[in-house]
DNA sequence: ATGAAAGCGCTAACAA
DNA sequence: TTGTTAGCGCTTTCAT
């Protein structure tokens, strides 16, 4: 076996030649609809791999209309975050023959909707967008087609298509009151630029309007443009508390943030919480590691991730979906506050 | 402009009626080759959005025989290095019109074999393995097909097709001279199963060679199958330094793994590196933000994805490539040892 | 359970 | 600069 190849390409016409059916046959194992004796499907496997056949998907893909993968796009690959959903969603395709291809948008509106068009040619069986914020070119696009689209990560109300997600806005104000409940008043904010990422920004609204009603006005915020979150936490925490020395907790726009601060508070001998309480969003493993293990929000990342694959899948059999899937998130106590 | 579609699919057909042009002419338009006059291609361009035209990519790869998707096959996306990788290969295809399609092996070689066939069918126009040991069948598939395929991260002699990495033997043995030298003598390993990470017993295997030749000889050592590094960390690092009180210095399988045994040490009030030096590989940025930063050996994933992605254009312009190329690596001495 | 015919929508190769 | 002619390798009918 093996050998040969490379002038005559094999096609399954070649398989079908030497296993003595029609292409169609060959068609019919291929894709496992049934309707082909055993014995004639051992000869054609046989066939096959005494070629070296290889499924050309392109051709099956074209003929049947569209093909068998689920364009992904996300933001960024460097948190933690977008690849346990890219993990969820993988874990969920396991098994049943669809792959993920992945695009990676860097936060920009622009390039999200160049990758969506250039997706889209590929015919893709459904299409998951990490992110809600789009350019109205990709919204006109996508309602007019037919293929499958999942936003996830945020909860919007008006979805392309279907969303699944959790809502930001609720998960700052539920970090809100876990401070004032814990009694901290003096409260800053550090966190990632806000028109980078535009959930941190909701989160932040939510949080200062809980505030707010408890009759705590403006608070102490910094906001850098950096694309590392943890050395943003390492670096500006300094800044942060130099010019807000009377700070008792800070609010993070999430867990690398407050990674990188916790890091530059056991590096100058604060100690957490009794000097300075940190609070953040993800719910990342190092946050939970730490010897002070960071109260936090944890976001259903992975579990998002396949529940939008399930979204797919069922609308891809033709069975209704709900349009929008809360999926919730978990405020998680740690010994920070 | 918009509306309609969902009938009568919109083909450059169609696109060529309403602009008065051939069929040919509007492909060449959506390829950008050349021989097409100023006033001809706005004709098209504006007669597809009118028609909401979107390029049918899977005709296009059918009839040029190939695709422009560029395979890459990495054994899990939970470690910062392979995303790092990722990034790489992806700044490196921007600009030009290939996408990365990423495929997940849980390091396991016979999925990774099952991974490379379901890839090789949509005949993609690279494939990039980050990995070195395959069954043989992925290897005689791989060497029979023209398809331009780059192994990265480990170097080894005998590529499929090329290979981009570096020597992990050379790093674990670059670490024991270091730790030598600077005088630690009871010396301890800590990390991921060795089966699993195979590249991390090259390392080893290179570090404990070192020692050895300065007559130090077995070690302490202590693996664990456990899929998160922090958390391996994190929680071993207690077994091994209550089983080896005496150890004075531990090598890390990787840079999460010891993040997790510094929280370990700040938690139990270890200091290092006056009572207990630490040392790894990796280069994490997450290790240069701890309060001790890591003494480490950086591996350049991220170029090493660039020059992956080099490596196959080149290939498909038809120019010649190296086989092999060592991409390096560097020592990062940091306060923890 | 199997096969024959007719494309899917595009691009290579060649003309004009 | 533009057009014509043939497929690329498969899957969809529709027969048998």
């Amino acid at each position: 076996m093996t050998k040969r190849k490379s002038h005559t390409p094999v096609t399954i016409e070649t398989v079908a030649d030497t296993a003595g059916v029609s292409t169609m046959t060959v068609s019919r194992v291929l894709r496992g609809t049934g309707n082909v004796s055993t014995r004639t499907r051992a000869r054609v496997e046989s066939a096959m791999d005494e070629l070296g056949y290889v499924h050309n998907r392109l051709a099956g893909a074209l003929a049947a209309a569209h093909g068998s993968q689920i364009a992904v796009i996300v933001p960024t690959l460097k948190s933690i975050v977008f690849t346990e959903l890219l993990a969820g969603i993988t874990d969920a395709l396991e098994g049943i023959d669809y792959q993920p291809v992945i695009a990676i948008t860097e936060y920009d509106q622009q390039k999200e909707w160049e990758m969506v068009k250039s997706m889209m040619g590929w015919r893709p069986a459904g299409l998951i967008l990490a992110n809600i914020y789009h350019v109205p070119e990709l919204v006109s696009m996508l309602a007019n087609s037919t293929t499958p689209v999942v936003e996830v990560m945020e909860l919007t109300r008006k979805p392309v298509d279907m969303c699944v997600g959790l809502d930001h806005w609720a998960a700052g104000k539920a970090m809100a009151l876990h401070l004032i409940d814990r009694g901290y008043r003096n409260i800053g904010y550090l966190g990632t630029d806000l028109q980078t990422d535009r959930s941190a920004g909701r989160r932040l609204k939510g949080f200062k309007t809980a505030l707010a009603k408890a009759g705590i006005g403006d608070i102490a915020e910094l906001t850098v443009r950096e694309s590392s979150g943890i050395t943003l936490g390492r670096t500006q925490m300094g800044t942060l508390l130099e010019r807000h020395p009377q700070l008792d907790a800070v609010y993070f726009s999430n867990d690398a943030v407050a990674t990188g601060a916790m890091m530059h508070c056991m590096a100058h001998g604060i100690s957490v919480p009794q000097q300075l309480a940190l609070a953040s969003f993800s719910g990342l493993e190092i946050g939970q590691a730490l010897p002070v293990p960071l109260t936090t929000v944890r976001s259903p990342r992975y579990e998002i991730g396949k529940l939008a694959v399930e979204r797919i899948k069922t609308r891809l059999a033709d069975r209704t979906t709900p349009k929008v899937t809360n999926a919730g998130f978990e405020l998680i106590t740690g010994a920070s506050t």
